[in-house]
DNA sequence: CTAATTGCAAATAGTTTGCATGAGC
DNA sequence: GCTCATGCAAACTATTTGCAATTAG
């Protein structure tokens, strides 16, 4: 597992350091979440890492250049982080709770290559990003009260 | 014209004043750009306005929550912000040439409102964005030539 | 050994807020 | 007149950067 990581981090031209296979660790551990870098340095902090925030932001950066993760900017102001994945998926965003799911839907792929051959294009990519509020109120909060402890 | 913008401020529940009037016109008169909250402050200097960067964005923030204005989170850390399209429409982009389509697929659109349903998510937006290349070079190339006269 | 990397603190960019003044209704 | 809106400066949040010390190759 650390020998693939270590590939990853050559064939990306980044020298191999603790901090680096530390955060990329961390990320592969939560394939499917988003983090913040906040969320990333906390994260560190509890495991008694003395990886510094700033390298956290620079290591981010780097990966993200790198392909080995993706940013979204899902909410205003800040950006998350998720490790790349191997399939394409979008997504769905509560925008009270910041809640986010994950999807693929062969209709919509299927009907987005359609589409842009009526325009004379051949599609490359998309970004689909679907926002609305959880109808359960409760699972909404009980999201929100995650958060905040 | 004013007429129906002081009609569209006081649905929103909002007091008629210079500085709201001013920014409405300005987005109104660039429909289809997207400015930041600095880029909107910035032409209000121009035009010898006297309204302060903390208005720019109180008034920016609450035509968004009357969704006179649609809030995007493009590039990482800056919101900006367009006039709301009174029909919605999502955007087909060609990589090379710039050139951009506008298209609504009712397909896609009742796709995605059922993949949220299974979610627990009542829909309430979306952003679709499909990037690709004009498969006809040709044209591909006429378009570059025109912006660049 | 040399250039890349790191931690820290300071700097920056974007945005929000407190407060006293001024304007809408 | 009372509340809401504004301008300014200060506060805040997310992120980047300068620099000296440290480490990978």
């Amino acid at each position: 597992m650390s020998e693939e990581n270590i590939k990853l981090l050559k064939k990306a031209g980044l020298k191999i350091t603790e901090p680096r296979l530390t955060i990329l660790a961390l990320m592969q551990n939560h394939k499917n979440e988003h983090f913040s870098a906040e969320d990333v340095y906390k994260i560190l902090l509890e495991q008694h890492s003395d990886i510094g925030l700033a390298t956290v932001y620079r290591v981010l950066n780097q990966f993200d250049e790198a392909n080995i993760l993706i940013r979204h900017n899902f909410e205003g102001n800040k950006s998350v982080f998720e490790l790349a994945p191997t399939e394409h998926h979008d997504h769905i965003i509560c925008e009270d709770c910041g809640k986010v799911f994950e999807f693929s839907d062969n209709l919509i792929e299927q009907r987005q290559k359609e589409i842009s051959e009526q325009y004379g294009i051949k599609l490359k990519a998309h970004s689909l990003y679907l926002y609305g509020k959880c109808s359960d109120i409760e699972t909404c909060e009980e999201i929100v009260k995650k958060d905040e402890k």
